[in-house]
DNA sequence: CTGAAAGCGCTAACAG
DNA sequence: CTGTTAGCGCTTTCAG
């Protein structure tokens, strides 16, 4: 590879003369730059930007760390990423933790080393500190989605709670009683919020809670798939399902086609996330939908405030409303 | 953020000492050792990986670039290649190209400028030759999927016109003799190679081909929502309809299910890729699946051979073979 | 066993 | 308008 000195000595000019040239279009008399940009092109020359890096203190790339890449929610969100990322000239580097704790720690640490100027993050899980390590003065993230509490930094969340609150009151109206919840991870604010949400609105109708109708499925697809059995074997199985996010659903649809049980006539069926298939599918499936996009571009927003240091001294928090759209899986009891 | 130097100073040692007590777990004595680590945790000292990078030549990063992270197909490869380079002890980076060959060119450039020791990339498009300016030779790449015809690297593909073939004999042997193709795009050697199976399975059982039944659907949502309406719009509309990937079957069965067309007694439907919904869809779908986590593996097996100056001169090709999964959403034509 | 010094490729004062 | 020079933080000979 050339350097910028091969560049220097087949144009007869000084590195430094390069440098400028080369950041600054109209620096130098107009023979000297066409000169430079000659050699440039000759030697096929494109600059270290390792090199550049070290003296600049910045590498002009983002990072966003997401729990699930299969997940439609988080590649949606991180196309809003993408989209500011590239309006400010930064690349974007996806990473994905795999829901690992220990996966997290070692992109944390990658990141301490300087190698991006900010990451925007949905950690795996808030039982593990080690974000604190991370000075946000120096390298600032905002949280999208999950936080972790104690940690302070800038956050866009939703209101999953009020998410998990319609969905739920939705089904109670139906006339349903025994509502099945598969759970997010008890480890995460957002499962333990959404959770929350479903208790609440039994309360809010003086509708008992069933201890056994609560299952945990991790978040994942093969969780949601043996909560749902686990569900469907109860004595006195459920007339409707919640299912906490995206991934879980589909692992509940399957348990469902699996044990023939037809959507909405003999169970009712609400998920958290919307996602591309969910419309289409049949019968099309009632959901809590999350604004996923825009939850990027304002976490990206943010973050680049931060970075470029114009935002206010204290934290944002800004908190989204997730919406229910109604299709046609779930049905009145009658 | 505190640099070697500091350690240096508080340990009370050199800073060559740091350097190698910290790469060489059993470098010099008991004490020095032992001090040094103290100064180490004291500070929260982290290497910056920039600097290091810089005088090592290497990043310890890969990059996976792809054209649709929205695409189950891409981000079950991303799975495989992130478990291999964890195995090297790297980090693999995404990037998103959306189909754009610009956004291409600026990854290029990027990874150019060695801010990763090596890339796998599915192209946006083949008729952007911008790739050739990459030396294989320091910064070493495969293709995965889609490869530029003309520039030489590794490749794990697919054999999509063996894919597109099975589908397409299957629906000829149903009976089925106006099948609709929903085509990938033009510009990338999966879509040509598809499109030729589709074609090809006709010519061998010495069935016409239709010019009207082939609608590109540029491998998008969208444009398989198009490409199904027009189909739909045809005077003597098809009977079949074999859609050329994940994405645009997305957008296939939403116009299917808005014009209310009954899968598989009005028409039968066979994607290319495989999803996580497709089976409990209902019907459950047919569909050609490719080996996306073994590929992913693959790739990155190869790249760190080339990577660490173990593969041979001579550049690999590896086809693997996609299968056809039957479901229900087939059926004989009486 | 340890440290001084050179240098990775580049930018940014500072001189000339 | 152009060139010299001093680092950025780290690894790595090479002496001591």
């Amino acid at each position: 590879m050339p350097t910028i000195k091969d560049v220097a000595r087949e144009a007869e000019v000084s590195i430094a003369s390069v440098s400028k040239v080369l950041n600054d279009p109209n620096y130098g008399s107009v023979q000297m730059r066409s000169r430079v940009m000659r050699a440039t092109r000759k030697l096929g020359y494109q600059p270290n930007n390792i090199a550049r890096s070290m003296v600049m203190g910045k590498t002009k790339i983002i990072a966003l760390v997401i729990p699930d890449i299969r997940n439609q929610f988080f590649t949606s969100v991180a196309r809003g990423v993408e989209d500011v990322a590239s309006k400010y000239e930064y690349r974007v580097i996806l990473c994905n933790t795999d829901e690992d704790a220990t996966k997290q720690r070692e992109y944390i640490d990658t990141f301490r080393s300087k190698i991006v100027d900010g990451f925007i993050i949905s950690v795996a899980s808030d039982r593990d500190q080690y974000l604190a390590k991370v000075d946000g003065q120096t390298l600032p993230f905002v949280y999208i989605d999950r936080l972790c509490e104690g940690i302070s930094a800038d956050a866009i969340v939703v209101d999953n709670q009020d998410g998990a609150h319609k969905a739920v009151s939705y089904l109670l109206e139906l006339g349903h009683r025994r509502i099945g919840l598969v759970a997010g991870k008890s480890d995460t604010l957002t499962g333990r919020e959404r959770l929350r949400g479903y208790q609440e609105a039994h309360e809010s109708v003086g509708a008992n809670l069933h201890s056994d109708l609560m299952i945990d499925g991790g978040f994942t697809i093969e969780g949601g798939y043996e909560a749902t059995k686990a569900l469907l074997g109860l004595s006195q199985p459920p007339t409707a399902i919640f299912i906490a996010n995206n991934a879980m659903t589909i692992g509940c649809l399957k348990a469902l086609a699996e044990a023939k049980v037809k959507i909405p006539d003999e169970i009712s069926v609400i998920g958290f996330d919307d996602s591309e298939w969910a419309e289409f599918f049949s019968p099309p499936l009632t959901v809590v939908r999350q604004p996923t996009y825009t939850m990027g571009t304002l976490a990206g927003e943010i973050l680049f405030q931060r970075i470029l240091g114009t935002a206010p001294q204290e934290k944002q928090e800004i908190v989204l409303r997730p919406e229910l759209v109604v299709r046609e899986s779930c049905r009145a009891l009658s």
